[in-house]
DNA sequence: CATCCGTGGGC
DNA sequence: TGCCCAAGGAT
């Protein structure tokens, strides 16, 4: 089974959210950095962000110029803030190698820290309208459904995926950039994981899975992500107390955060690694580059 | 390939 | 209410 280009493209058109990296005028500089952030966490708690990071870094060099702290601060608790950084990091090869100026090739975008599959070929497609296929959680699994006949997408390929979405794309750029848009759009509002859409899906009289009576998903359990008492919590914890600090503060003022002594400068280690945290000559602590 | 890396909202 | 999920990447 395959999936209509034009019928899902039309769709898109109507039915699209209006999100702000998606207009014309977007800059690539804007999409990539719609793209870092869309990294794990939902649209709406991303878009509000965006904005105040377009104005205030409207080109790569003016994120390059900024501090980590400051970078850390207006990346706030959107979460992973490694992926903050690692904007930074991009940000200055973009500007020192690149003129300033966003790369559009795939292999120039994946050499950037922070950049992977997904993200390289999302800009690549979405910010200069190249034909590549884009695939990330939602592509997965409307493919999985719509063409498969799958209930979901089972543990990722990226070989296999990525030939999967090549296969539904035009060969005109345009028109293959749309439809990689609307294939995520499809995923992100009507084939979602739960409680899918169906009865406002643009596609569902070819759909595989419907049309064999949408059988649950059969394949291996997906591992689930604990958080309540990790590593993860805890350096969270520890990056909450800094970011509300404007001078370096002792190491007392971190300990309250966790009463596990051990864990607790376990990742407080983890994150001066990171880069997350810097310590000062006099032993105390803070974001990096603000002192 | 499995695991780790934050955070919050919906059901 | 606990659990699942959200435009992934690096190791």
């Amino acid at each position: 089974m395959t999936i209509d280009a034009y019928v899902l493209t039309d769709w898109f058109a109507e039915k699209a959210r209006d999100l702000p990296w998606r207009r014309p005028d977007c800059s690539a500089w804007g999409v990539l950095v719609s793209e870092i952030m869309l990294q794990q966490t939902p649209v709406a708690r991303v878009e509000p962000s965006w904005h105040e990071w377009l104005a205030r870094w409207p080109v790569p060099s003016a994120l390059a110029a900024a501090t980590p702290a400051d970078v850390l601060r207006m990346w706030g608790k959107l979460g992973y803030p490694r992926r903050a950084l690692r904007l930074r990091d991009a940000a200055t090869v973009i500007a020192e190698q690149h003129d300033d100026v966003v790369p559009s090739d795939v292999d120039t975008l994946l050499a950037l820290p922070g950049i992977g599959a997904y993200t390289a070929r999302a800009v690549a497609a979405f910010a200069y309208r190249k034909r590549c296929p884009v695939v990330d959680t939602n592509v997965r699994r409307v493919i999985a459904r719509a063409v498969h006949g799958a209930g979901d997408a089972g543990p990722a390929s990226n070989t296999r995926d990525m030939a999967d979405a090549e296969k539904l794309l035009p060969a005109d750029d345009e028109q293959a950039a749309r439809m990689s848009a609307a294939l995520m759009e499809l995923g992100a509002i009507v084939c979602t994981a739960r409680n899918p859409r169906c009865a406002d899906c643009p596609v569902y009289d070819s759909c595989a899975w419907q049309l064999a009576g949408k059988p649950a998903y059969a394949g291996p359990a997906k591992p689930v992500q604990k958080f309540a008492g990790t590593d993860r919590q805890v350096r969270g914890l520890l990056l909450d107390v800094l970011r509300d600090t404007s001078t370096p503060v002792p190491k007392t003022r971190l300990d309250v955060v966790w009463s596990d002594a051990g864990q607790r400068d376990r990742c407080l280690d983890s994150l001066l690694v990171d880069g997350l945290v810097e310590q000062t000559t006099d032993g105390l602590f803070a974001l990096p580059g603000e002192h």
